[in-house]
DNA sequence: CAAACAATAT
DNA sequence: AATATTGTTT
């Protein structure tokens, strides 16, 4: 019988539940951009009797299960694929839905499978499969299903997946023990401290002391998961460690991951808004942002943002345009960093405020509150601001308005804290409604976006690995803060701002090269929850008004390396320069599929720009440079008239920027900018 | 006192 | 750089 007559049969079972005759009617999504392979893959996962599913493309897929988590038990997935990195599918999937995913490549290197297994793929198969191999993939199903069960009593050990155990060095479980003995008991000070000190301890094993835990993916998902339902405000460590009910797991250690955490967010945010800043300084620049920031995505890949700069520069240079830049700006930029740096940052206490205010008061419509806030906001910001600006010559503080413009966009836009939601799932619908048709709507996804976006989209950048990445992204942040302060410096230099801005085009055209070059990340889809999470928590924790809404534009980054770059081309012709933004939101949203291309403009324009944002207001822009720039420019300058949202001052943004510089600086990140050029 | 947090140590 | 530990506050 066929595979359908089996389900047939099956009967309602599907679901998810039946495991009557359990491997039997398993449903399987396979994934492989080759049609021969996916064919046999097909026929062979069907002989098994497994409820097949099939799709050509990781988008696709991904696509598929995030419309209905439970409609499968099982992902197997090729790892190279156009569209997609299977890695980054693979992560994908793990964290959004945690299904058990089986990597499958001709490959059989042991780095890559090594990769594979490290981003929580649950196997990892060698092209061409047998049968044999597949008749037993459904054991990953019920290990899966096994260990998920949140009972969570912390009790428990030894099923657990995230039990804290074994030995401390080996790490290697995807899953993510941590400690020591399998029986650590949470709290460190019934161990035996002090027996050890004679010298005899030896003990047993369990007595000894505990390794250090090691922040696996896993343990990391599960943390962000918990904070994530915890919602930031509640997120303390005591919860986090309950709802993570991880064995051997202490609260100190959560504290500490938390710190850890809650540091990172903040980096995020800091960067997102000292990129706005910039550009909105900058004159204005738009570009667009794209990018997303996609949650996950960024966690540790990065490790070296030195070469993406490295890579952007290079191209930028060879450019030609680019040349100039660099070295006449090169100076200016330098400046402006440095000085921005020294700044002081005074309103935290007020962003802070804000922030707070805003997380209480998700439901609250944020025009008022808005408005208030930013009223609220003191004038002594101002004058920080102005000190800034002086120090930072170079960049005039009108423009710094702009970005203020958008956070308070933002805001009206009253979208809820969470981004994620929006972000969620493209093709639901919007959920806050507040996205509607209206203009206003489109309008503020941008705007939104444009804030997190700096951040968001350096993940792109990253490789995959979702999880990973997180910890690079600070990496990431650094990269873009470094990618500013090419701009400006572009920018800064006294161009004729025309020339400026074709430059500028230059930059966003040229960098298609520079995307395929350096290799990038794989293509981001991006998770939502860590992004939800994270937002959350950057709003929350952070200050200021970000918005939530950069997370459907973020969505939708997928960049897809492959794919192409046809950015320039993709982008006129696709985008019709009449096309407001809104339109493209909106296509985003609905298709993701256009977002790929539309992604790879964004990683362009962000990595030649360094910023992405989407930008606000064209009236300060000083003009358009019609056709040249068009483009891009183009695309990105339309929809920003509609932007809105004016407010008077740029209290936010300043403070905001102080702040991120004060951040950078601390982290040092400027500098490093600074540097490169 | 326990928990959270920030700072500091390893 | 990632965790752990310590110190202070609530």
């Amino acid at each position: 019988m066929t595979v359908e007559e089996i389900r047939g049969n099956m009967s309602g079972g599907e679901r998810g539940n039946n495991y009557d005759n359990f491997p039997i009617g398993m449903r399987v999504l396979a994934v492989d951009d080759d049609p021969i392979c996916l064919k046999l893959l097909d026929g062979l996962l069907r002989k098994c009797q497994y409820q097949v599913t099939t799709t050509s493309q990781a988008r696709m897929a991904l696509k598929m299960l995030r419309e209905n988590r439970d409609r499968f038990d099982l992902v197997i997935s090729d790892v190279h694929m156009p569209d997609m990195d299977g890695f980054k599918l693979l992560e994908l999937v793990g964290l959004e839905m945690d299904l058990p995913v089986i990597m499958l490549s001709a490959n059989s290197d042991t780095k890559l499978v090594r990769k594979g297994i490290d981003h929580g793929a649950c196997d990892y198969l060698v092209k061409p499969v047998r049968i044999e191999e597949l008749r037993n993939i459904w054991q990953h199903v019920i290990r899966k299903k096994k260990v998920e069960p949140k009972s969570q009593s912390k009790s428990n050990d030894q099923d657990k997946s995230y039990q804290v155990s074994g030995e401390s060095g080996r790490g290697q479980s995807p899953t993510g023990n941590v400690y020591p003995n399998g029986k650590c008991n949470k709290k460190r000070k019934d161990e035996e401290d002090e027996n050890d000190e004679n010298g005899n301890d030896n003990e047993d094993p369990t007595t000894q002391k505990r390794a250090r835990v090691v922040w696996s993916i896993e343990l990391h998902r599960k943390f962000v998961a918990a904070v994530g339902q915890l919602g930031i405000e509640k997120a303390v460590p005591k919860r986090i460690l309950d709802l993570m009910n991880v064995d051997g797991l202490t609260r100190e250690n959560v504290a500490s991951h938390l710190q850890k955490y809650r540091l990172y967010l903040k980096r995020i945010n800091s960067v997102q808004t000292q990129q706005a800043n910039m550009v909105a300084a900058l004159g204005g620049r738009d570009y667009v942002r794209m990018g997303s920031l996609d949650g996950l995505g960024d966690f540790r890949t990065l490790g070296g943002s030195g070469r993406y700069t490295h890579a952007a520069l290079s191209s930028y240079s060879s450019g030609g345009m680019l040349g100039r830049l660099n070295s006449a700006a090169g100076l200016s930029v330098r400046n402006l960093a440095a000085s921005q740096l020294l700044q002081p940052s005074h309103g935290q206490n007020l962003s802070n405020s804000v922030n707070a205010f805003t997380k209480l008061n998700p439901s609250i419509p944020p025009a008022s509150q808005n408005a208030s806030l930013f009223q609220g906001i003191p004038a002594s910001l101002e004058l920080d601001q102005l000190q800034q600006s002086k120090s930072s010559a170079h960049i005039p503080l009108d423009e710094s308005r702009l970005l203020t413009t958008d956070v308070l966009g933002c805001s009206n836009n009253s979208l809820p804290n969470n981004p994620m939601l929006l972000q969620g799932n493209p093709q639901q619908p919007l959920t806050g409604g507040g996205f509607g048709n209206q203009h206003s709507q489109n309008i503020t996804p941008f705007s939104s976006d444009s804030f997190n976006t700096g951040v968001n989209g350096s993940s792109n950048f990253l490789e995959h690995g979702r999880c990973n990445d997180w910890q690079n992204s600070v990496q990431l942040s650094k990269f873009q803060s470094n990618s500013f302060p090419l701009t400006e410096s572009f920018i800064n230099s006294h161009l004729p701002q025309n020339s400026v801005r074709e430059a500028a085009a230059h930059l966003q055209n040229s960098p298609l090269d520079f995307t395929s070059t350096t290799s990038v990340s794989p293509p981001f889809e991006d998770s939502r929850g860590e992004i939800q999470y994270r937002q959350s928590m950057a709003s929350a924790v952070q200050s200021m008004n970000q918005t939530p809404s950069q997370a459907w534009a973020d969505n939708k980054q997928q960049y897809s390396h492959n794919s192409n770059n046809t950015f320039g081309n993709n982008l006129s012709s696709q985008v019709p320069n009449d096309g407001s933004m809104a339109s493209l939101s909106h296509s985003m949203n609905q298709n993701n599929e256009n977002f790929g291309r539309r992604m790879d403009m964004s990683l362009i324009g962000r990595s030649s720009g360094g910023s992405s944002t989407l930008v606000q207001h064209t009236e300060h822009e000083k003009l358009t440079p019609d056709s040249r720039t068009r483009s891009n420019e183009e695309y990105l300058l339309e929809p920003t008239k509609q932007q809105v949202g004016f407010s008077p001052q740029g209290y936010d943004s300043l403070d905001d920027l102080m702040t991120a510089m004060k951040r950078e600086q601390d982290g040092g990140m400027l500098d490093e900018g600074t540097i490169w050029i």
